[in-house]
DNA sequence: GAATGTCATATTGTCCGACACTAAGGGGTA
DNA sequence: TACCCCTTAGTGTCGGACAATATGACATTC
């Protein structure tokens, strides 16, 4: 007779605090903006002491359920962007992936994006990504600067399709991949000018809402990427970790 | 004269005491496996008390970068991917995605995975993916049972191209969209035969080495259930928490 | 009346000390 | 060696304490 496996897990007070108001909050209970009580009143509710409670607390708090917009106010909210950017990022770094991984999905993330870009973003968001563009053409030269101003071009293009649930897929990606610029721009001469033209060419298509146009070059984009990352042989080599350059 | 908004952030001693072990987590001086010392030991190390320990590691393990195979074992870790998938869900859930953004980036991911599985997969799981089809084939009429088998073979493909980052990026996604078979089936009497119909396909085309059969199959695929969440008229409707089902 | 300044209060961040429970390792026995 | 018992250290939880300070109420000034 074969005993199922199941593994018995002991739920310390903490995390049952913890699970309690998690529940209620994607329950609907309790919405996004609304204030939770003192740590005294949650303790004497739960019946638990306070440190009890403020262990549980610092779980949801870090994992953006709740935050505090000064010590006093503990307040629900629903869980920020940046803030699963970077845990994605960080564990994809830890994991050591490779830049062929982080390359083939942002092989469909981008052309995408641009795609939907192409078609939703209004002429002013075109018009600041023209901006940043042309900030990135002065900053020839400089490393961080330019690899600053790339990372944010994608993601201006990823926000203005209006999309987030890519925008949440693509970006801790997107930081990954590009960081590698650094490593490749020595390598390949002509790489520089490559990109540059690249988002020239996606920013007109964008301006004649020309969906294809904007997927195609693109998808041109990343693949020249590519080919800079195999003349640098990166290929296969471990992604640097965003973290470590700031 | 304008005055610089700097956001003066206080950092409290809980929160040094988790970013600096995070700090060192991420620089590689604590590597996954390490075992960290006893909280008493930490706590005179950091010169506070054990209480603000507590907190801390609370925040990290919450992060998933320390964990504890039993309560007296705390030992770093790399981030599980699951816990990101949920906590990803989660976020999407509570930001009301709806079922059309949701659709938009898995028209890109689901063909890619069916095109690196293809190429990459080993006999033995595709024959795995089979017995998983088989069994969604026996299982119709139960829709639970349904929805379960359907996102385990939509994973197992995920995993079959080896590649992490894809597998991280679609989890998320692929389980929210997903559950709205549900909402769906009621409608498109159709349906169910032929996301049956397109599984096979996908499997023939990955026994063949195809990839570009896997992955124009598993496009169509997603496009079909486009064309049912249309008929349920559920194309901005907000995706369910998959919490709400277990 | 609006803006500014003062003050009392409640709540947080941190500390200390304590205790029951149990996982882990040590030593003894078969 | 393999098994069992036992000691011990470390965790989870508790209760209480205190300084610092955000907050809202109130008073003052223009």
């Amino acid at each position: 007779m074969s005993l199922t496996p199941r593994p018995i897990n002991v739920t310390f007070a903490y995390q049952q605090v913890a699970e309690e108001i998690e529940s209620q909050i994607l329950r609907g209970e309790l919405k996004p903006g609304d204030q939770l009580p003192g740590e005294t009143e949650l303790a004497q509710l739960f019946g638990v002491t306070r440190s009890t409670v403020r262990e549980g607390l610092r779980h949801l708090e870090s994992d953006g359920l709740v935050h505090r917009p000064s010590p006093r106010r503990l307040e629900v909210t629903v869980p920020q962007a940046d803030q699963l950017t970077t845990r994605a990022g960080r564990a994809m770094a830890l994991m050591k992936v490779t830049f062929r991984e982080l390359w083939e999905v942002t092989m469909v993330t981008e052309p995408l994006a641009a795609r939907i870009a192409a078609e939703r973003a209004s002429a002013d968001e075109i018009e600041m990504l023209q901006g940043l563009h042309s900030d990135l053409v002065g900053a020839e030269g400089q490393m961080a600067r330019t690899i600053e101003l790339d990372e944010a071009f994608h993601t201006r293009i990823g926000e203005m399709g209006r999309n987030r649930v890519l925008g949440l897929a693509r970006e801790p990606i997107s930081l990954l991949l590009f960081r590698g610029f650094a490593q490749i721009a020595p390598y390949a001469t002509q790489f520089y000018k490559r990109q540059i033209e690249a988002h020239s060419n996606i920013i007109a298509a964008m301006r004649d809402r020309d969906c294809d146009r904007a997927e195609k070059w693109a998808r041109m984009h990343i693949e020249d990427f590519w080919r800079g990352a195999q003349i640098a042989g990166l290929e296969d080599a471990v992604a640097l970790n965003p973290r470590a350059l700031s």
